[in-house]
RNA sequence: GGCCCCAUCGUCUAUCGGCUAGGACACAAGCUUUUCAUGCUUGUUAGAGGAGUUCGACUCUCCUUGGGGCUGCCA
């Protein structure tokens, strides 16, 4: 039987998840659900300071919007101290290590133990995204893995607990392929089998820098929060640095588990595009359950006290999805089917109605739409053609529909007068005509 | 400075020696049209530079240039 493949995500809790990191996780989570493998959390609490219970939920929330489900349960680096020490006193036993007294960049002075290095010969991986890497050992010097009060390194830590959690495949960040020659060292030292290891590229900003928060959202939480679609989010992150090796783009769960291979994983550091992100949050609005997209317009009317009383929604629906690149532009795009305390943009009340004659054409539209029979789309229609004459409705539509919405953008403008309904539109009409025109 | 890695449209990328270099985002134009979108059509834009290998190189090798990472008692 071949041997299990079990990878980790192995996050510091700070309580904010960039998305270089989750999409280390993305990548970890793919390749153990393509190759049927396990895929474990690993939560790296050392820093006392940050790592509160806050920080690790955090954590957690941001996993379960993007769908990363973990095997086993999370795994808590503090906990595991007594083995990292174990480790180290083997280590100085076996003359991999030794004690050391040292000054640390702040100025710290004490003892230390630092693994020895060794002097001569080359360390080599085969990485499995960057191909082959070497590196002669003298060029790596030895390393502290024991601060002087006692605590055990990231380095240390990190390898025992990988060792511990039985890991295979480590598919971890660039920034650490340095750390891989020093890591495969404590594997050897400690008589454990080296994992194979994959390191990804970075995400980066326009100048070629580590993509950061000074570039605009940079963590999870703050493209949940600006209406972004955990699969949009997901979707365009496993793009930045793998394809499918055909030019599909907008790909199910299923297609990607099936499809993913770290191999095709590029090397290359990728910039992140952020109008590329939003049209693939666009994608996966108008790919929405209509039900779902309901239910997002409803909450998000509700969570501003409003109500949804009075408003055929699965007509609203069929109108604004289309239209909506973002949840999060929901109500604001839409606020004026649920109350009559709706914004008029004054630019577009300057441009439609601020103008002679407008007042005219609306009380007259006002005579007219309160003859209408069914207030139906089509019958609306009807009445602006039979005023136009066949030269087009423009002088009627665009007034209407800054009177009745207080926009210049939005739905259909016979659509959305059967959403608002005679009276509220008549009203409306009535209302602007009387307050906006001269 | 030392060590390691990288290099196709503005961006994400296809190409694994045969290329009139393809797709997507963005941008522009057009169609549809009452607006904004959607949808459809079309267009502009790329192989850093130099050697070599080869019948043939974006693809392989070397050099140069440019970019990035690491060089902690951070992770």
């Amino acid at each position: 039987m071949a041997e299990e493949i079990r990878v980790r995500f192995a996050p510091s809790p700070t309580g904010k998840v960039h998305i270089g990191n989750i999409r280390a996780a993305i990548y970890n989570w793919l390749y153990a659900r393509h190759t049927g493998g396990r895929f474990l959390l690993r939560v790296e609490d050392t820093d006392l300071e940050r790592s509160t219970p806050e920080a690790i939920q955090a954590l957690m929330e941001c996993m379960e919007w993007l769908g990363l489900d973990y095997d086993e349960e999370a795994f808590y680096q503090t906990k595991n101290k007594p083995r990292h020490m174990e480790a180290v006193e083997k280590l100085l036993q076996s003359g991999h290590a030794y004690r050391c007294e040292r000054t640390s960049r702040d100025g710290r002075t004490g003892e230390v133990v630092m693994f020895r290095m060794p002097k001569e010969g080359v360390i080599e991986f085969d990485d499995i995204v960057k191909g082959r890497m070497a590196k002669k050992a003298e060029d790596v010097q030895d390393f502290a893995i024991v601060r002087s009060d006692g605590s055990p390194i990231f380095h240390i830590a990190n390898v025992v607990d990988d060792i511990d959690q039985k890991v295979t495949h480590i598919i971890r960040g660039d920034d650490h392929v340095e750390n891989t020659f020093k890591h495969i060292c404590i594997f050897k030292a400690l008589g454990a089998p080296v994992p194979r290891y994959g390191h990804l590229s970075m995400i980066v900003n326009a100048q070629g820098k580590p993509y950061s928060k000074r570039d605009g959202a940079a963590f999870v939480g703050e493209f949940r929060d600006a209406g972004y679609l955990p699969e949009a989010l997901f979707n365009y992150l496993l793009l930045l640095g793998w394809n499918p090796g055909d030019d599909r783009e907008v790909l199910s769960r299923e297609e990607m588990v099936s499809l993913f291979d770290l191999g095709k994983v590029h090397v290359t550091a990728a910039k992140f595009d952020m109008k590329k992100l939003q049209w693939m949050n666009g994608e996966y609005v108008k790919r929405l359950p209509k039900a779902e997209f309901k239910a997002a317009l409803v909450k998000s009317v509700e969570a501003e006290g409003l109500k949804t009383d009075g408003v055929d929604l699965d007509y609203l629906v069929d109108q604004l999805q289309v239209r909506t690149k973002f949840l999060g532009d929901m109500p604001g795009n839409c606020r004026y089917f649920f109350t009559e305390e709706y914004e008029f943009d004054p630019k577009a009340v300057e441009k439609r109605l601020a103008r002679e004659g407008v007042k005219a054409t609306l009380l007259d539209l006002v005579e007219r739409f309160s003859k209408v029979e069914a207030w139906k789309c089509e019958n609306l229609e009807n009445t602006v053609k039979e005023l136009s004459q066949g030269n087009g409705m423009g002088p009627w539509v665009h007034p209407i529909r800054v009177a009745v919405s207080g926009r210049t953008e939005g739905p259909g403008l016979f659509e959305m007068l059967q959403l608002l309904g005679r009276e509220r539109t008549l009203k409306r009409l009535a209302d602007a005509a009387e307050k906006y025109c001269p």
